[in-house]
DNA sequence: CGTCTTTGACCGGCGC
DNA sequence: GCGCCGGTCAAAGACG
């Protein structure tokens, strides 16, 4: 680990498009909810002898069927031959998957920053085994990422804005649409061959790795870009089927 | 020593 | 009702 990522050469390539489609999983709208963790937890460890405090998430949760919690998620491709890419932030990978639509397994990273919640899903495109696709869902309650270890992300790293070259931002809301299917096998395609409806950013070269980079790194994370849609949500959590847009 | 990765198992939701 | 899938955790191991 640490850090390999950085000093690749890596190109975002994202793909809006399908505004529907929701990035990740259909089912796992309630991603951000740790519902299973703790249930899963709760059964191995405290065999349901009571937690008392932890129910809270529990109920929250399990209160009501509101199996979609909205959660801000942004998800951009990058073309790199690493699937982690530093981004500024210290990521734990706490899991990894097989995808059914990609021969590539799909890693799961959550920041270790206290309190902050963020978390990250990275997978690598089956069409294109030179993109990593990169979700990410929250946002970061710390300003500062900062990398304490790799003393840099590689936006730092003079090498990676050298190998880099293009950068696209992949912002995606999902309007949570009635489409169910293959979603999955759709998002795919779509991510890659979409044109980008709400954001493009085309860039190339430098500039816009540096950019993207640096919005990144800056905001910790995208805030530029994905502020916009995430304060919808996160602040007005009482929408639920907002359209958010650009 | 501390931190992170890896792997297996489990759960919840959804579809059929 | 069953099976499939995705997502998460936990423990052990590895590494710096």
């Amino acid at each position: 680990m640490s850090s390999p990522a950085a000093g690749e050469s890596s190109e975002v390539v994202n793909n809006p498009t399908t505004p529907n489609s929701s990035i990740s999983s259909s089912s796992n709208e309630g991603g951000n909810s740790k519902k299973s963790s703790k249930d899963g937890k709760n059964r191995l460890k405290e065999e349901g002898e009571d937690g008392g405090e932890e129910e809270e998430e529990l109920k929250a949760k399990k209160t009501k069927g509101q199996k979609r919690q909205r959660e801000p998620r942004f998800a951009f491709m990058t073309k790199s031959e690493v699937d982690h890419l530093d981004d500024g932030y210290r990521w734990r990978k706490y899991g990894q998957k097989a995808v059914k639509n990609s021969p590539y397994p799909r890693s799961y990273y959550r920041c270790t920053s206290a309190g902050c919640g963020v978390k990250k899903r990275v997978e690598r495109s089956s069409d294109d085994t030179s993109i990593v696709v990169t979700t990410y869902e929250g946002q970061h309650t710390h300003p500062s990422p900062i990398t304490p270890r790799s003393g840099g992300s590689l936006l730092s790293d003079p090498a990676f804005r050298d190998h880099h070259q293009s950068v696209l931002p992949l912002h995606h809301h999902y309007n949570q649409q009635h489409h169910h299917q293959q979603q999955q096998q759709q998002l795919q395609n779509a991510y890659m061959y979409n044109s980008a409806p709400s954001l493009n950013i085309t860039t190339t070269t430098t500039t816009s790795a540096t950019s993207a980079a640096s919005f990144l790194r800056d905001n910790g994370l995208l805030q530029d870009m994905v502020t916009c849609q995430m304060m919808g949500k996160v602040v007005e959590p009482k929408e639920e089927e907002e359209e958010q847009r650009f």
